[in-house]
DNA sequence: TATTGTTATACTCTATAACTATA
DNA sequence: TATAGTTATAGAGTATAACAATA
C-alpha cells in the first residue's frame, strides 16, 4: 500500500501523459488517426478477431469499435466477414493494405520515441513497459463501479480518505 | 538506446492506458470534468497563475485552457482578475469552493487507486510516477516537430515501406 | 429471451483561425 | 507590430440507448 501522496501524484500523472499521447499521434500518417492504428495493431498481434474481442482488447464500448473498425474497413485496412459458426458475429481480419499501413505507423512511432527518448536504456523502457502493463491489469481487475459517492453504504472504517 | 520492440510495446501502452483514465474520471465528481480537476490542481500545486501557464502546465493551446477556466470559474472553483502590471493577463486563483472540490477529486481518486493497485509497493508507485514524469520531459523537449514525413530531405534507405 | 453488432445522439477534449484589447 | 486571452468551428474519442438480426 502506497502513501496518500504517490497515489495523487499518479492521478496527475495520468492527467498529463496525454500530452505525450498526443505528441506521437502527431506522427501518424493522414487519414488514419490513432483509434484506427491500434486497432489494427491489435489485429496483427491477435490475428482473426471478433468486434466483442476487439472491444475488450480496446477497453471500449462495441459501439465505439464499430465505428473504428467500419473507417478501418472503407479503407481497405481491414476485411469483415461473417463468422460461419455464429451469423450474429464478423470476424475481422488485417488487409496487406492494413499490413503496410501498420509498417509506416510502426515506424513512424518508434523514430519519434528512440528520438525523444534517446537517453533511455533499454531496462527503463521494459520497466515502463510492465509497469503500465501491470496498472492497466489493477484498472481492469476492479473495473471502477461507476462513481460509488464514496462510501456506498457502511460504516466510514476503510477508507479514512 | 533501447530496442524496436520495446518502443513499440511502448506506443501500445502508452494507446491503452486511457481505459485506465477513463476509470479514474469515473469516479470523479458531478459537473466536473477531468481538464477542470486538473486545471485546479495546477492551481493548488503553483497558486496564482496567469492563463498562458496554466496552459504550458496542461500542455495544451491556451484557447483550450481558456474554455476550461470560463468553465471553473462560472462553477465558482477559481477566480480571475486583471494583472495590474500586464491588462492584457488575467491571475487565476483558487476559490475555498475550488479547495473543497479539489478535495472531493483527490479523495476520490486516491481512494480508486488505493483499490485498484492495493497490492503496489511505495516504490512501484514512485518508480512509475518518476518514469512517467521523465516521459514527459523527454517529450516536451523535442516537441514532436508535427509529422516530419519521416525523412525530411534525405535517401529513402532506411524505411522501405 | 439473450446476444452480436450497428446507428443516432450527446458529451469531453483538442487544435486552428479570427478577433479584441493591450504592450 | 507583437502578445494575452477569447470565441467559433471542426475533428477525434467515448458512452448510452434504441434498433436489427441471429441464437
Amino acid at each position: 500500500m502506497a502513501a496518500h501522496e504517490q497515489y495523487e501524484e499518479l492521478a496527475r500523472q495520468l492527467s498529463a501523459i496525454g500530452a505525450v499521447k498526443r505528441g506521437l499521434n502527431r506522427a501518424l500518417p493522414p487519414q488514419c488517426p490513432p483509434a484506427a492504428a491500434f486497432t489494427l495493431s491489435m489485429l496483427r498481434r491477435y490475428g482473426e478477431l471478433r468486434m466483442s474481442r476487439i472491444a475488450e482488447l480496446l477497453d471500449v464500448d462495441m459501439s465505439v469499435t464499430s465505428r473504428h473498425v467500419a473507417y478501418a474497413a472503407e479503407h481497405g485496412w481491414l476485411d469483415r466477414k461473417p463468422d460461419p459458426l455464429d451469423k450474429r458475429s464478423r470476424l475481422v481480419t488485417l488487409t496487406p493494405e492494413g499490413e503496410a499501413l501498420l509498417d509506416e505507423v510502426s515506424a513512424r512511432c518508434v523514430d519519434a520515441l528512440a528520438h525523444c527518448l534517446r537517453d533511455w536504456s533499454d531496462d527503463d523502457v521494459g520497466l515502463l513497459n510492465g509497469l503500465l502493463a501491470r496498472l492497466r491489469e489493477g484498472f481492469g481487475e476492479c473495473r471502477t463501479p461507476r462513481a460509488p459517492e464514496r462510501q456506498p453504504a457502511g460504516p466510514p472504517a476503510r477508507t479514512p480518505a
